[in-house]
Formats: C-alpha cells, sequence, structure tokens
RNA sequence: GUGGAUGUGGCGUAGUUGGUUAACGCGCCAGUUUGUGGCACUGGAGACCGUGGGUUCGAGUCCCAUCUUCCACCCCA
C-alpha cells in the first residue's frame, strides 16, 4: 500500500478534546439562550442544489466562485452551503404553512472556498438566529437583549454598536450625492472608523463626491443618538430610518439596555441586503478589535427568495463561534477543567469496578476505568495529567472489606468508604471539601 | 488573486565558509524491587533533514522547480 502525506484539506482544522469540548460549552450555553427567547432549532442540510445557492446572484459576484461544487453518482450539480441564510429562506418557501412569525436557530458547518487566515477557515461554524414575519423595532430591541444575556453568560462584556440602513442611505442622498452610488459611498464609510479624514476624502473624490457633500456627510456621522428628534428633512427614507431609530432608542432604554449599546452612524456592514437597523457587537475592552458578532433587519431578501406576493420582514443576527473560542480558549477553568470525575483502578477486581463504575455513572458522575494492566503509578501519572479530582481504588484488600479506597488527587488524601453506600458517603466527602 | 516569509524525529529548535554514525529541550516508552501520582536519576524507541530535479568526489547546508503553512494587501463571515 502506498503511504501518503497526512494533512488536512486547506482551511481545515481538527479540535481535540480539550478544544471541541469549550467549543460546545460555547454552543450549549447560546442555545439555551436562544430557547429562553423562544427561538426553536431548525437543522437544514449542508448539502444544497448548486442552482439554489446561486439563485440571488450573477455570474460576476464572488461568492459564486466561493461555492463547493460537488455532484453525485447521478451528476446531479450539488453544492455546499456558505451560508444559513439561504437554507432558512429554501425552509419558508417549502413550508409556507408555517405560522409567522418564524423564530429559529441553527449552528452549523458552512463552506467558503475562499481566502484562509488565522480565524478564517474553509470549513466553519456559523451560529444564525432569525425571525422572519416581524415589522417594527420591538423585535429588534429584544434581539439587542439576547445578545447582552448571552455574552452575559459566556462571561465577555461587550458593547453593541448600532445604525439603521435606511438612515444611512438618508443622509447620502440628503448630502446631494446621486442615488446611483449610495451603496459605493457606503462602503466608504464602513472604513470611517479605520481611516483617517484625508484618506477617507480620497476614497469620497475618487468616486466622485464634492468636498461640500463630504462636509454634509459628516455632519452626520458625527452625530449622537440624542441629537437625532432634532433632524428635520422632506427626505422620507431619511424621515423612516431616524423615526426607526428614536423607537429602537426609546425601547433600548426602556429595557435598560442602554449601557450595553452605542449609536454609531458609519455603521454599515458588508451585505447589501440589510434595510433598517444593524448591529455590530464588539468585546467592550476593545482586546479584540474585530467584531464578534453582528446582524441586522434585512426585510427584502426572503420575500423576494420566494417571490410568491408576500412579504417576509426578517430580523436576524450571528455570533462569532471562533472568536468567542479564541476568547475563552485561556481561562483557567477550561485549562484545568477535569473531563471526567471519578477514575477507577481496578487490582484483580475488573468486574467488581465495572459494576461500581455503572452506579456512579447513574448517579451522573462522569467516570472512567483503567483498562490497562499497568502498574498502579502509571494509571495515577493519567489521572494527574487528565487533571481527574478522585480515583477510586480497588483491591482485593477493600473488596474483602466490602470497601474502596477513594483518593483525592489534589489534596493527597485518601480515605476507605463502604461500596455499599457508595453514593452517599461519597457525596458526604465531596460536600466535606467544598466546606473547607 | 498580488507581494513577502517558512518547511529538520510527536512538538519547539540547533546545525559554523557543503565533508565521517544529524544535535538539544519537551513529549513518548521502560526501569530506579512488591498496590500510590505531579520531582529526580538511568536507559530506550523515533528523522528517507517538505517533495522532485540539478551542481559536486561529497549537500540538511549551494542552484532551479514544486507543494505546504504563515504574514500583509484585496475581499469578506
Amino acid at each position: 500500500m502506498e503511504k501518503i502525506e497526512l494533512k488536512n484539506v486547506k482551511g481545515t482544522t481538527d479540535y481535540s478534546p480539550r478544544e471541541q469540548y469549550i467549543r460546545n460549552y460555547i454552543s450549549d450555553t447560546l442555545k439555551k439562550v436562544f430557547e429562553k427567547y423562544g427561538f426553536k432549532p431548525l437543522q437544514t442540510p449542508t448539502l444544497c442544489y448548486y442552482d439554489l445557492l446561486a439563485l440571488k446572484y450573477d455570474e460576476e459576484n464572488d461568492i459564486l466562485k466561493e461555492i463547493y461544487k460537488v455532484s453525485d453518482q447521478a451528476s446531479r450539480n450539488l453544492a455546499l452551503r456558505y451560508d444559513l441564510t439561504v437554507p432558512f429562506a429554501k425552509y419558508i418557501a417549502m413550508n409556507q404553512n408555517i405560522k409567522l412569525p418564524f423564530k429559529r436557530y441553527e449552528i452549523g458547518e458552512v463552506f467558503r472556498n475562499g481566502p484562509v487566515k488565522l480565524g478564517r477557515d474553509r470549513e466553519f461554524i456559523q451560529c444564525d438566529v432569525d425571525s422572519v414575519g416581524i415589522e417594527g423595532q420591538l423585535v429588534e430591541a429584544e434581539f439587542i437583549a439576547l445578545y447582552v444575556e448571552a455574552y452575559k453568560n459566556l462571561g465577555i462584556d461587550i458593547i453593541i454598536k448600532y445604525n439603521n440602513r435606511k438612515f444611512l442611505s438618508g443622509i447620502i442622498i440628503e448630502s446631494g450625492i446621486p442615488e446611483t452610488h449610495i451603496t459605493e459611498t457606503i462602503t466608504i464609510i464602513d472604513k470611517f472608523e479605520k481611516l483617517t479624514k484625508p484618506e477617507l476624502e480620497k476614497e469620497f473624490r475618487k468616486i466622485g463626491i464634492s468636498n461640500e457633500q463630504i462636509e454634509k456627510l459628516y455632519t452626520y456621522l458625527n452625530m449622537e443618538a440624542s441629537e437625532l428628534i432634532k433632524v428635520e428633512s422632506k427626505n422620507e427614507e431619511l424621515t423612516k430610518g431616524i423615526e426607526e431609530l428614536n423607537t429602537l432608542n426609546k425601547y433600548i432604554k426602556a429595557l435598560n439596555l442602554s449601557e450595553y449599546v452605542q449609536f454609531l452612524p458609519s455603521l454599515a456592514r458588508g451585505q447589501e441586503y440589510y434595510t433598517g437597523t444593524v448591529f455590530e457587537v464588539y468585546v467592550k475592552d476593545g482586546s479584540i478589535t474585530s467584531s464578534i458578532g453582528g446582524g441586522g433587519r434585512y426585510d427584502k431578501m426572503i420575500t423576494n427568495f420566494i417571490d410568491n406576493g408576500n412579504t417576509y420582514p426578517a430580523v436576524g443576527i450571528s455570533f462569532g463561534l471562533n472568536v468567542i473560542y479564541e476568547i475563552l480558549k485561556n481561562r483557567e477553568e477550561f485549562a484545568e477543567k477535569a473531563l471526567t470525575d471519578i477514575f477507577i483502578i481496578p487490582m484483580g477486581t475488573e468486574i467488581e469496578s465495572l459494576k461500581i463504575a455503572e452506579t456512579l455513572r447513574k448517579a451522573n458522575f462522569k467516570v472512567e476505568i483503567e483498562m490497562k494492566n499497568r502498574k498502579m503509578k502509571k494509571s495515577l501519572e493519567y489521572a494527574n495529567e487528565e487533571n481527574i479530582p478522585y480515583v477510586f481504588i480497588l483491591g482485593e484488600d477493600e473488596l474483602a472489606r466490602n470497601n474502596i479506597t477513594v483518593k483525592n488527587m489534589k489534596e493527597k488524601t485518601q480515605t476507605q468508604i463502604s461500596i455499599k453506600n457508595i453514593i452517599e458517603e461519597f457525596n458526604k466527602i465531596v460536600d466535606n471539601e467544598k466546606n473547607i
């Protein structure tokens, strides 16, 4: 047999038990919060028809180049999904009997055949929470509350920056920039925080925006949330955007969320499909500069996708699982976390040990048994490396007295407890040590 | 896609101006007497020096190509 070189496909990674434990912890924590807010789990296939994924786009679009194409034995043109939104829209289109509003979350693998760098794989997990069929800012405020609670449960302090796309396109029109330049202008505005003023002006001028227009734009981009009420305009888009922002602000205040949010008039988010409120979540202390979550309202996308005459207003947010993992991985609680509670070392008492293991497992302990006939020294070394807090030793001596030795690895103490009352007596030991 | 780096046992590295059996740390395995751990000591396994060509009496060390990984830019999640 020929030897092949072992390596992972570019842009994919293995996650070790320790790493995956943390990743599971993150998604478990998030799922609980999602369900608390009434979002239901939805699972869609990773394998799709290529035509479904390409539907929204023309041949020129970059995203098409990033789609992994595959085919089956019948030569069907298939592809791996590149996001969770298209499958979500597809699900709604295929199940038009579902009652709106519909709220779902999905955590799943998506694939993009694009550039690879730190924190950006070609196969990665996306975590999306969306509601469809609800207009207005109430649901948006609830998404902010959800963000706050979710990150609080993960122990991460955040600040949510928000803006409104109608406001954004409104101020562009108000500044006298032609409507044909809205998208390009937004792309530049998105860099507002990153670039210096001269750099920005250079970019603006490149697409033909005059200095006067730039100045006008700037007065809006430097605005505070409290100043929005004062703005008067005949521009319908701008008026609507401001109205939505003011409504959202009202809810934010009422829900006591003000300390977690910040109005940022230059926030755009890349996607063109957003139509109203947009959010972006950042770590409060700024230790990580890229966003750790984001989302917004996209009222047209599903509507256009389904195209059956009904409207499907939608709001959705996503969580950056990878960057959350990067934040959590160095925490001590995970580094030293024991994945097993009890390690049993049988000394010629394999059958009895297995029975005891079953008893302990029924009481919800995570139990491992030494299966190799190695020296006790080696077994203890293993327990030590794995940070397993308790080792049970069952030898002929103990068995003769119906006892088992319980060893506390950290305190280096050990005592014997009776096998018959093993759960109670062990719990007692654990409780006592907690009190110390 | 453009530009720049990188590639030596499982991991991190050393290998001087090309010259006999490629070194070190960590890890791994075994032992330091019998059923007790994180230390120490002793011994051991493990590398076609990314791959393919070339130069040379001789290459991990020089040349060419190729791949891998990484870092910028671009683009985005």
